[in-house]
DNA sequence: CTGTTAGCGCGTTCAT
DNA sequence: ATGAACGCGCTAACAG
């Protein structure tokens, strides 16, 4: 520790240049004679010279560093996504300063207020709380922002997501030509749009075609927590319910196990089917049969979406809507 | 976006003080009249100024943001720790840029040297590759380091864990009075020293306080994934096991499904231990029988011993070893 | 192809 | 209590 940094300036010296030149050299700019880009390169090399990332970035007004806004890194499906955004980030040389909002409104500003004073070339936005403020906040930065793994219910931002309205109403139909006529509908907060204007549309549209009446007893919301699910499954027992579908892994896994616990046999009494396909769903016995999102690629797009954003490129959309399935396991028949 | 940023200096005109005194009430300083204070901080708000961090970086000298080496975000048990470390990053009012190292060792030293060129005021590293290098890499860098969650075997860095050791004994311990002696130790590579200078270690003292005579075709090593763990199965079957403590729990989920699979009854038949407690362990069935980490704690205590580190303050220990325990549930008798 | 000169936005002496 | 001036390390015109 504490030695004195080379700078760009010690390496002029010691090469005989001008500190252009090695900058020139070291940003790999074309217009330098061979001869003398490998002796800078030779200082550079016994002088162990780094760049300052920060000087460099005051310079430039590029800090090369993108912040990414994630409820928890701790969540399965948040984390996958994660990975997908700093695999591409780091392949364009970006580094990401993650930041956790607890999908709390107030944190989730704090956080962005944050990542832009830090100056981040852009930020990726995960979560399912975009609201007016945010939204307000995002226009206001002047830096891009990408949504990644939910959806902007203006379609304003540019979003990478899936169609969770076909998805769920997907599922829901898997459920139904089973016979279920009673299919229980649980999610998180009703008052986000990606469960009421998107997955709780799909149900009522699955619904809908198979002409059977909205019942909103089968309606059940909840945290995203194992010990949540565990608990509901009482709640959906006392209902007239046969099956579910879930719109969280962890929370289906707490329900399965509740279920199973209370002497209920699935898929045999009732059939489950969750939303995220993360590790969890091959751990739980029985499997989980689930809706299947690419979320590493989910990540990976929006990623890729920001390097061109930042760019300044023109993208070719600017909702990016990936494939879904769904895998068939043993929490359905 | 593109909007002309205010600056200190735009502040300093409009409220007709100088840049040093607009500086001076942002940083809380406390040579300031309040009359002044209060013109600033209300021109302040009216321009909605905010400092810039990498000018402020550039001429502090310090960036209050740290780098954070993670293995995979995506894993459960380093998750936990993140999350740790970054709500404590944040009661100190840093940053954290979090880089996948997928525990390669060439990779680790890129990051590390990527993250220093970022000028971060501090790291801290998780992971169980620590060697010669990446050691040395530790000792030049002007940024101190901290390890969380794993050991540094010369005990020359600053680091938190658990007594992995007597964690790992005890849980064998706890095998062998249920009757076991031959009990098959599942770990990692065997070339990182928490597995073979720690775990290993404690397993095999366990052993000996029980006069049972150590046998290597009891020893199996695999990836951290459940697909590892699953196939493993068919190899223990093979062994003379009846039992096993496992050092990772997706692992550890993955060879009780394959285990379950091919007919054997846990606990009945075989019993399981695993090592970190984390999400997974509840949600298989049955339930693992788990070595409990303060994962999170570790995570937080790491972060508060580095901004002690970056202040320049005295440590009261280089080593903090959190308490561990055991929790048992129905993978054991 | 290379060097000179300005800043980038802010913290920090050193005077006053 | 406040201001002037310098420098942090680098990029980016602009000359030549």
């Amino acid at each position: 520790m504490e030695k004195e940094s080379v700078t760009i300036y010690d390496v002029a010296r010691e090469a005989g240049v001008s500190m252009a030149t090695v900058s020139r050299v070291v940003n790999g700019n074309s217009n330098v004679k061979q001869v003398t880009k490998d002796k800078v390169q030779a200082v550079i090399e016994r002088l162990d010279y780094h760049p300052n990332a920060v000087a460099r970035g005051l310079a430039s007004k590029k800090t090369t560093t993108v912040g990414v806004i994630i409820p928890d890194v701790t969540d399965a499906y948040f984390s996958e996504l994660a990975r997908g955004i700093d695999d591409v980030a780091n392949m364009y040389h970006y580094n990401i300063i993650l930041a956790n909002s607890d999908e709390s409104g107030s944190k989730e500003l704090k956080v962005l207020e944050n990542l832009l004073a830090k100056q981040v070339d852009g930020v990726i936005y995960m979560g399912n709380g975009l609201n007016a403020e945010l939204r307000k906040a995002f226009r206001h930065a002047n830096a891009p922002v990408v949504i990644a793994g939910s959806v902007d219910d203006e379609e304003k931002h540019p979003a990478v997501n899936i169609d969770y309205v076909a998805a769920t109403c997907d599922a829901v139909n898997k459920l139904i030509r089973t016979g279920h006529d009673k299919v229980a509908f649980v999610s998180g907060d009703l008052k986000q749009p990606i469960n009421y204007k998107y997955r709780l549309k799909g149900y009522q549209k699955a619904l809908a075609e198979a002409n059977i009446t909205f019942d909103d007893s089968l309606i059940f919301t909840s945290e995203y927590f194992y010990a949540a699910g565990y608990e509901l499954a009482k709640k959906i027992q006392a209902s007239a319910a046969t099956a579910a579908i879930i719109s969280d892994d962890e929370l289906a896994a707490g329900l399965l196990n509740g279920l199973t616990d209370a002497g209920v046999n699935v898929p045999n009494d009732f059939e489950l089917i969750t939303a995220n396909n993360t590790k969890l769903t091959q751990i739980t016995r029985p499997e989980l049969t689930s809706i299947t999102q690419p979320m590493y690629d989910m990540g990976a797009v929006s990623m890729r979406m920001l390097t061109k954003l930042m760019n300044k490129e023109q993208l070719d959309q600017t909702t990016v809507v990936l494939p879904y399935g769904i895998i068939a396991r043993s929490s359905t028949k």
